[in-house]
DNA sequence: AATGAATGAGCCTTCATTCAT
DNA sequence: AATGAATGAAGGCTCATTCAT
């Protein structure tokens, strides 16, 4: 029966669209306010400020990513497959965006402690990042490239995504993450072995 | 001796540096002004809006990144000399960073026809990254990729730079775009040496 | 309890003394929230902006004057009653001064749209003057004359009446529209006793 | 040679111009400048402050009034002549338009001891046209009517003039003058002597 | 005589937040 | 849980005026 719970996600959903659309700042919470059918003041029963709502989203987002991308490392499949599912997980959630948008570009707004902590469970993400391609390196499918610059080519490939990416339009995200998969794996020196 | 045009430039760099650490909104006129010792009133003999000096780092900075790109693709190197230059530029640019964040970040505050103004010169960007593609595919320097899928791939590695380098860090801008070009090499199948 | 709407009337109220008094620019929003004792920020629970407030003056201006005419002139009083009538119904409001002054001297400064508003409802008012100068003229009440000139000359004389009446001075409204009603129904050839 | 003086009257020209047509507030020193070709601080040495412009445009204005109408009431026409030739005088000028919106409606921002000189000078003119009326009933050419108010309502309608008068539009500044002169000796009485 | 950089006060407006009801 | 009036600080911007050159 938590109807104070449903309340608040439905601040946060409203919250994440209007972040995403118009950013963080040209966002007002009268803005929120209309899109839930609250008064202003209404939503400081839900919420301590703005900025914890502009939190809540970082942390569900990168949480979301992590979450995906754990599972990914932790599970015992080839170091190419774990990678073309990392990208593959990664291309979906941009795609659908949860609040990737909000995440990538307004987490400066932050306040230093909480940005801190977002910033710290993004770093989480790129080495686990780096442990795939790592692992893949040391059981030899890959070649010895520089894992830094490697993380740091394809998190920048991927999180460029939501940029370009169109939803409906011409490009499904499994496209996307067949194509970007294959590059990668190309670059890393595996992709040969498909197709022998 | 041109004073005005100095002071000019004074502010629009201080803007820069503004923007960059603090972002567009966050930055107020009166923190410009500190910055140059100017009242902010006076700030507006230099600028028609706060607005105008964002369009002017972002227009500045993504014509320095065409200029630059443009004499590579028009160069007569073969393809795989020019992805490397080209990355080269590119990482350089994001080093030095002249307004490289602002424009990634911030330009969506900009007025309609100023933001499809410079999107459409972000776009030009990227059209020319595509040349080299498409042409060394042409030229069988590169496997037949897609072309899109991997200038989106190879923009957003480069665009992501921004985020991680650390100026008088470790790395160098010269190893980074060595790694980084030698990565997107061998993404597209041309890496020096897998042919000897 | 509507204790909304009275702070509201409060707030145009103290618009409607400071406009008069001081003039439209020369009035800040500061001035009309010190008035009322709310800072000015507040002001904008009532209001969308210092020029609203200036439309809806001058709108409830206006639409009195032309209210009571309206009346006047739908009612089947010979001309010379209605003009009379309509004199004094003019002068009595000018010497009440509801916003008459603003809506005289400053809706110029209004958007081009609600200043057309306002023009359109003032030519309004001037139509049915017209209407009891010729009705009076087919009636054969008053003289020919060119209904045009004669309307233009007797608003203007109307209009002019808060430039110099005094509130509490020597003459009473009922001596001034005395005075006009017969100058105006003598320059219409419809003196009372001339006659005779 | 006195070039400063043509340069000062070319100054006094434009804010005539800007003043009637967008009114004192609006129009800002900027603007003059424009107008004239030259900088902003340069107005500075042909005027003391923007309202010592003003002052001097309501200042030649009501001089001019006052100069014409002197000349009217000085002369030994008869009442009815001296009176049409006021009329005549004042549409005129009206139609012309010297500085009369401005000194209609802007003199309220004045400071007050112009202010009041102004008044001075716009009380004489009043004064004046009573001459014209009051030595008209001692004469036995017009009604025994209340001077002052018969005064107002004359004054009243020609200063409305400048409000519909449309210059180049279907009437000429005679033609009104003359109906208006004919209203007002008839509203006087005066009038069925002319058609004897 | 003219410039144009600079001032400094003030303007209208926005907005996250609080709080009594 | 929700309101909505009110705050207070800040924001971008305008403008008449000054003054060294």
């Amino acid at each position: 029966m938590a109807v104070g719970k449903d309340k608040e996600r439905e601040i946060v959903d409203a919250a994440v669209a209007l972040f995403r659309d118009n950013g963080y700042h040209a966002t007002s919470m009268q803005d929120i306010a209309d899109a839930v059918g609250l008064q202003k003041g209404s939503l400081y029963h839900y919420l301590e400020s703005k900025e914890d709502l502009l939190y809540r989203i970082a942390l569900e987002t990168i949480s979301e990513y992590n979450r995906q991308l754990e599972a990914i490392v932790g599970s015992d499949l080839p170091g190419a497959e774990k990678l073309l599912r990392a990208v593959d997980a990664h291309v979906l959630m941009q795609s659908r965006d949860v609040g990737t948008v909000t995440l990538l570009r307004d987490s400066g707004a932050l306040r230093p402690d909480q940005r801190e902590e977002i910033h710290g469970l993004t770093r989480r993400y790129a080495e686990l990042v780096e442990t795939i391609i790592a692992d893949g390196i040391r059981s030899g499918e890959f070649r010895a490239v520089d894992v830094k610059m490697a993380t740091f080519a394809i998190l920048g490939a991927c999180n460029w995504i939501h940029r370009w990416y169109a939803a409906g339009g011409r490009l499904h995200p499994g496209e996307i993450s067949a194509a970007f998969g294959e590059f990668f794996l190309s670059g890393l020196g595996a992709a040969r072995g498909s197709g022998d």
